[in-house]
DNA sequence: CTGAAAGCGCTTACAG
DNA sequence: CTGAAAGCGCTTACAG
């Protein structure tokens, strides 16, 4: 009797001078103080239950859960943030011209925030501007964030986390190498993934393999040529300076780096370029120079963009679990006292989608 | 000499036990408090101010307008939410699975946002979950959304924008048809878009043309549909239906529309497929039957995606001025007033972008 | 034109 | 284990 009245008094239609006292008012959700009244508590208690604090007394927690639910009570995540002085909010902060990336990334923080208050806002910008850094530390100190997801390659910016960290801000890089605290950073084993591609195209029988990296200050050409070098140093195959060219991680500079090395004599029989973009450069130079792929020439990138599937031949290429990564970053954030230990390096492995773009050298 | 001693209040490092009356508290940011304080005046004026309320006098306003630039004062937005009830937040709804086009969308939904208080969410879902509505409510109504955008097809969604009102949150649509007040929509102009590939391929000589369509339960297939075959009927050119293939925006579709185009006598002498993906997948079956591009066929896309530069040919097809809708589209949610009106049709135009995949019917 | 009081929905000390 | 008071930073009535 008394449950149903109340009941109606939630779903009823909004009324000019609705009493107060009595059930939750009309045209709006519940708040903490319709919890408290109708569960005949205080509202610090409430707050406790929803606070999952241990000091409440199992059967009061339960009583109040099941107000709770029956009125589907949701806390006000704004006002939960205004007492808290920090709001449940994670950032996304990127200068990245990969569109898949940035979507990847995002849908695996907003898996990690299901079902929490928390929500996900993005904040590109442009790390050229010499006002960059202020305008980051503008925004979370504006929002209050409860910390940022930093995106290759401003992940690797040490002025970029100084000033994160000056304004109590929570972050997590993602990354290649170890350059923060284990609790601060999400890896992504591009080594790994890269010495996958050597030993790849070494079983197939290529001994003269080009390589276009990305750009010279980027950590991500560092480690994967680095991982390059080794895993062909490990299979005794030379890997002289000539094969391996600067990229920009650009389709014009794969363009340019495979020109460079299609006009080597002898020609390289395959040629890995650190990613997709770049890549598609070289099937254009190929085809100008009328080079059949993979008959003349193997290619191999690196991404697994929405293009790898769709070029002539379909290409073989690197899968990052960028989703993943981005899931476990948001967690780093969400859950801080579990971030620590040495969970560094993601449990998650890239591995190579093997295609049609490649094949054993012509001879 | 006061002034300078508050200024040193506000910059001074953490102190303990800090004097409360005087100055800014150190190692946080000015409050309303301050700001009132330090102007001698009510936090109701300082609210005033920030508000831009006609009722300050001049002088008064000057001075305190004074003290928030020095201070350099910024309201905290989760505050002024919590007093407005409602969040300086705006959503960004899609079930979509281009990436380019989500964050174009969302990077100008972002400028239209830069230097105000407000944030841009996210909120992918999938239409096919049958609570999806109500995951949507439940997101704008937890967050207190100031409104959100809805990008196609969910745009086209009536029951969700239905449920958007009974939550009492704004919406605007980016659509392709008036299905909506004025105010409530951002319409892209696909058939003035479809119209000039028509008349561009009818321009280089073909009759011949064949169309794959999108789904078809979507506004924009439909529009574009129309658009082509009114552009085609102005030049006199034959559309007969066997002509028309149906899509589903996907490279797959567009591999079968592409093999039940080509597999017509006489065969078109060029394909409009209606979105850069399926005109990829057009691309793959040309390439199997042998024909040359653009020599046997001319093809055409949409979207200018980051596949159409890249293919080989490098794809003729049409740019949609998407970081301009999500511009526009934020504009109505934050300016509600200047919304209205007949403004309903942006006043940027989609282009044709002509690259290296057309060229005149072999005879 | 300006302000003191009460409130948005929640929390942190502080008592008991 | 539970609660009354004060506060997070701002606003809306309501006075004057």
């Amino acid at each position: 009797m008394t449950r149903s009245r109340k009941k109606v008094a939630l779903n009823r239609p909004a009324a000019k001078g609705a009493s107060k006292p009595a059930g939750v008012k009309p045209g709006r959700n519940a708040t903490i103080n319709d919890i408290a009244r109708l569960a005949s508590v205080s509202k610090k208690t409430v707050s406790r239950v929803i606070n999952q604090s241990p000091l409440v007394q199992e059967a009061t927690r339960a009583r109040i859960q099941a107000v709770i639910d029956k009125f589907g009570y949701v806390p006000d995540p704004q006002a939960r943030g205004l007492a808290f002085r920090r709001a449940f909010l994670i950032g996304l902060v990127y200068d990245n011209p990969n569109a898949q990336y940035i979507v990847n990334l995002m849908e695996g923080a907003l898996e990690a925030v299901r079902n929490t208050e928390y929500e996900v806002v993005v904040h590109p910008c442009d790390r050229m501007k010499p006002d960059f850094i202020a305008g980051v530390r503008r925004f979370v100190e504006r929002q209050k964030l409860r910390g940022v997801i930093l995106m290759p390659p401003i992940s690797e910016n040490d002025d970029l986390t100084h000033a994160l960290m000056a304004a109590d801000c929570a972050y997590v890089r993602i990354t290649y190498a170890q350059l923060d605290d284990p609790a601060r950073m999400v890896i992504s084993n591009d080594r790994l993934a890269v010495a996958e591609v050597a030993n790849y195209l070494v079983s197939l029988g290529h001994r003269r393999i080009g390589y276009i990296a990305g750009p010279p200050g980027f950590r991500s050409a560092i480690e994967r040529l680095a991982g390059f070098r080794e895993a062909l140093a490990a299979r005794g195959v030379a890997f002289p300076s000539e094969l391996i060219v600067e990229g920009g991680y650009t389709y014009e500079s794969g363009v340019a780096g495979g020109e460079k090395l299609l006009a080597l004599d002898p020609r390289p029989t395959a040629i890995f370029a650190s990613n997709d973009e770049m890549a598609a450069g070289v099937y254009r130079v190929a085809n100008k120079l009328g080079l059949a792929i993979p008959g003349d020439l193997s290619i191999v990138g690196f991404d697994d963009g929405p293009l790898a599937a769709r070029l002539l031949p379909s290409m073989t290429t690197i899968r990052l679990p960028i989703r993943e990564l981005g899931r476990l970053a948001a967690n780093k954030i969400l859950h801080p006292e579990a971030a620590g230990g040495h969970a560094m390096v993601t449990p998650l492995e890239p591995h190579l989608v093997i295609r049609d773009s490649c094949q054993p050298p012509a001879r």
